[in-house]
RNA sequence: GGGAUCUUAGCUCAGCUGGGAGAGCAUCUGCCUUACAAGCAGAGGGUCACAGGUUCGAGCCCUGUAGGUCCCACCA
């Protein structure tokens, strides 16, 4: 039937099991089943390169949250799982590896270092797949896929070659970002604007034929100075306006550039006359391209000057700029220089700082696919929580640029595009072309370069599902139903998905989006490899389980919002899984002693229904906040239950009657704790699946899975509002007490009689009924229950609650002064109660505005004040 | 420059559509009460940043101020 649990919870050797078990039984797979309804989300795919960290584990779990809870609900879940070959991660991470073996990339050709890369994946990419399952995972690891697997390949050349036929890919040369480090293009998402404090330099440009005269531009890069081509002006600045076409000698060199006028000038700022360097700057890009400009580019990739630099040719970039001040220092050249902070554009990957250079890439064209994809937030048909992301997915729509995709990489999806030798034809094609189309050459050579990681992650809902075959996977579990997902990939992620499934499929690849934060460490920050202040999920889960990681990443937590880590609180998440452990215990151990059969509700007492009506609603409000995604709120809810209703209370309440073998409530009392327990793990599943499994089936021998038993529904006949009612009068007259021993310092042991004196006969009922459990939790040697003081000693000490009071004759113990002083701090407080409520009654615009139920309410608060005032001003008046 | 967001107990944070301020940790006081000391019982602690406004009623809505954080943006 059951069996016996180990004294406190032992995590680490429980959750390898269970999950072993888990797999084994197949309850992560779904398979197409039309009868039944699908819920799908779909991972976001971790890099082959990654190593668990604390985001992961939060995304992860969130996901794992909403589909266990679905599953339960009798969906047909799927979580469909994968990783992401992370283009420039992991090249570098091979190169790295290589040229420990003293192996160089290039020596070692396209093909080879390919091989190396698959090699290198097959060896770690699983790492981080396995480091998912110790979380507790349930995705459907029967259909992992990965980014560069054939059916995403094979996505990604369909869309791409769509995406070409439509016009929507282009290739053209424009000013891209280029790393000079990783050596490739990066998009402008992958740009970081950091501020840095730099220098302004102030160089005068000799104006040719006018000796003596200058032109006086100020930069942040004088280094491009070798590649500037004019000198621009505001049209409207009156300083200027008799030199504009006139000729500048660009200094450290033998050239001549004309000044022109371009309304882009900002007459307040500098100087008002700025260097054009057209190859260098994307804002000089444009400028050259109005006046047709010429584009000298003076770099090469690696950001040393190129053999147009003259006597800097071969110096890197900052070492160039040092030896050309030094010159224009010398020729009296350089004016001045002033301290100028300014943002710095850099990698997010290498945090080198990003070269602006113009190069022939690949780009996607935004301006029709950012439309559709922006309205169906406006409609509501794409829901983000929350809500303020809003603004953030606009404001990214309306000022979209083109997306460049090409990345001179090896690792990744390459480009379907080839050139023809002899005529310079371009061919995107599905296949690898044979001839040439227009010349019939077979002279092809494919495109170098490979797309950009973000483009194969764009078709992720869809073509883990099959896309572009229309798989039944991909008709039946596709548009997904949730993205769980960070708000810092918003942009890189989250609407490339959106337009790409819209353009690609014609729905939206999700209906809703829920975004969580960043974790960050006690002090704030963010947790990164620098600053060696990260915390290692796997070392929590060794620590504490998994279960209490779970837990801490949820609660207390609002959708969107970061939250810090502290270890204190995963103790905290640890403590109640133990408490909860504990609780089973008990009941185990006591049903050990008796069965617990199935009872009929009519056999329940006021304690089992108040707190089966309690576990009802609580089944109603954390299946309505998980709907919602409040997660964090209805974690509260369920420890506040498990922890203080059942444990401290129910459990509490329950035991005189399991110590009486011969109580005839005994068999109601076991029944509920067993029913309520269940409940209660139900619940908490999907948040804690390791210890509510163990707990579940050591409970119930004959139950095979709490993941495959059913939510817990809110039943009507399982709801008593007058027992929960009533219960709460004899938890605030317990409480009474309570306090007032406390207070007086009455040792725990000390006993006394108890009498509960109400003029109501249907109050006396409730504490007959309760009797048992009020007496032991009351500390009472016996309990009266009467309708007048008849018997009690005058100087007893008094308990007021609404419609009773509670008397304890402590005679030995009782200061009378004390006990005036304690019932007019309380005459006060009670005072209070009532003018306010009053005060509010007294208004007359309150009660014409005021909902009627609130008035109700206030109503009977008055009443009830004022009732619980006059005992205490009775009872003052009797003892002075 | 544009936008978002935060300011609530000593600390970290919740607080749903406006209807008497909550949790965890920390602190203090009692308890080894036959599930749990990773526990039990009790207590203290807040002009909800500031100033106005709307409302019968504001932590919550509006305006402004101060300070913090983040995102976006081509001022050389």
């Amino acid at each position: 039937m059951h069996k016996e649990l180990e004294k406190t919870y032992n995590p680490q050797e429980i959750e390898g099991r269970l999950y072993t078990k888990w797999l084994d039984k197949k309850y992560f797979h779904a398979e197409v089943d039309k009868s039944r309804k699908p819920f799908t989300i779909v991972m976001p795919p971790p890099n082959i390169t990654g190593q668990l960290h604390m985001g992961h584990a939060l995304d992860n779990t969130m996901q794992d949250i909403l589909i266990r809870f679905k599953r339960m609900q009798g969906y047909n879940a799927l979580w469909q799982p994968g990783t992401d070959h992370a283009a420039i991660a992991t090249e570098v991470k091979v190169i790295e590896s290589l040229k420990e073996q003293g192996i160089d990339k290039q020596e070692l050709g396209r093909e080879a270092f390919l091989e190396k890369v698959w090699d290198w994946r097959k060896e770690y990419g699983g790492r981080i797949v396995n480091q998912l399952k110790k979380l507790g995972s349930s995705a459907d690891w029967d259909r992992e896929r990965f980014t560069m697997d054939e059916g995403n390949n094979k996505a990604v050349t369909e869309v791409f070659c769509k995406l070409y036929e439509k016009g929507y890919i282009y290739k053209g040369s424009r000013i891209v970002n280029w790393c000079p480090v990783c050596q490739t293009t990066i998009s402008d998402a992958e740009v970081i604007h950091e501020e840095q404090e730099g220098h302004f330099w102030h160089i005068n440009y000799p104006v040719v034929g006018e000796e003596g005269r200058f032109v006086e531009i100020a930069t942040t890069r004088p280094e491009t100075l070798l590649g500037d081509t004019a000198v621009a002006v505001n049209p409207e600045d009156e300083r200027y306006q008799d030199i504009i076409g006139k000729m500048l000698k660009l200094p450290l060199t033998d050239r001549e550039i004309p000044v022109i006028a371009d309304s882009y000038v900002d007459k307040e700022f500098g100087t008002g006359c700025v260097k054009i360097t057209p190859a260098h700057d994307p804002n000089d890009f444009e400028v050259g391209k109005r006046h047709n400009l010429e584009e000298i580019n003076i770099m090469n990739d690696d950001a040393t000057i190129n053999s147009l630099g003259g006597r800097y040719a071969g110096m890197d970039r900052y070492e160039a700029r040092k030896a050309m001040l030094e010159d224009l220092e010398a020729q009296g050249l350089l004016v001045k220089v002033v301290p100028h902070t300014h943002m710095v554009g850099t990698h997010d990957r290498c945090k080198t700082t990003v070269e602006p250079l113009v190069k022939p890439q690949w780009f996607v064209k935004m301006e029709e696919m950012a439309k559709p994809a922006k309205q169906a937030v406006v409609d509501g048909t794409l829901k983000l929580i929350p809500e303020r992301m809003d603004k953030t997915y606009y404001n990214w729509l309306d000022n979209i640029r083109d997306w460049c995709i090409s990345r001179q990489l090896w690792w990744g999806h390459r480009i379907p595009a080839w050139y023809c030798q002899d005529c310079g034809e371009t061919i995107v094609a599905r296949e690898t072309p044979c001839t040439c189309p227009k010349c019939q050459s077979k002279n092809l050579k494919q495109d170098e370069d490979t797309l950009d990681t973000w483009f194969s992650s764009a078709l992720w809902p869809f073509s883990t599902l099959g896309w572009p075959e229309q798989t039944r996977e991909l008709e039946y579990f596709y548009p997904t139903n949730v993205l769980v997902t960070g708000y810092d990939i918003i942009f890189f992620w989250v609407i490339r998905m959106v337009f790409s499934g819209l353009e690609q499929t014609g729905t939206l690849p999700f209906d809703h989006v829920l975004f969580h934060g960043l974790i960050r460490d006690d002090q704030g920050r963010k947790m990164s490899k620098s600053l060696g202040n990260g915390i290692d999920p796997l070392d929590v889960i060794d620590k504490y389980g998994a279960d209490a990681l779970r837990l801490t990443l949820i609660t207390g937590n609002a959708p969107g919002n970061d939250m810090r880590f502290y270890w204190e609180r995963v103790e905290a998440s640890r403590n109640f899984a133990n408490k909860i452990w504990n609780a089973s215990r008990f009941i185990m151990m006591n049903m050990e002693k008796a069965e617990a059969k199935e009872v009929s509700l009519e056999e329940l007492t006021q304690a089992d229904r108040w707190i089966l009506s309690k576990v009802n609603t609580l089944a109603k409000d954390v299946t309505d906040n998980l709907e919602k995604y409040e997660m964090g709120i209805a974690a509260d809810k369920l420890n506040h239950f498990i922890w203080e209703e059942f444990c401290d209370w129910y459990i509490e309440m329950v035991k005189p009657r399991l110590w009486k073998d011969d109580d005839r409530t005994k068999a109601a009392a076991l029944w509920t704790l067993k029913t309520v327990l269940i409940q209660s793990l139900k619940l908490l599943h999907p948040y804690m699946p390791f210890i509510t499994e163990e707990i579940f089936c050591n409970l119930q021998e004959e139950e095979e899975s709490i993941m495959i038993s059913r939510w817990p529904e809110f039943r009507e006949e399982w709801n008593f509002a007058t027992d929960e009612a009533a219960v709460d009068t004899i938890k605030a007259a317990v409480r009474g007490i309570r306090n007032i021993r406390t207070e007086m310092n009455v040792a725990p042991s000390k006993k006394a009689t108890v009498y509960v004196v109400s003029e109501k006969a249907e109050m006396r009922k409730i504490f007959e009924e309760s009797k048992v459990f009020f007496a032991t939790l009351g500390y009472a040697s016996e309990v009266y229950v009467q309708a007048d003081k008849a018997g009690i000693a005058e100087d007893a000490v008094s308990v007021l609650i609404h419609d009773a009071a509670l008397y304890m004759p402590f005679a030995e113990l009782v200061d009378v002064e004390k006990e005036i002083e304690r019932l007019t701090k309380e005459q006060g407080r009670l005072q209070g109660e009532v003018k306010r409520a009053q005060g509010m009654l007294n208004n007359p615009r309150f009660v014409e505005k005021a909902p009627a139920a609130k008035l109700e309410e206030e109503k009977s608060k008055l009443d009830k004040y004022t009732q619980m005032l006059k005992q205490v001003e009775e009872r003052l008046a009797q003892l002075r």
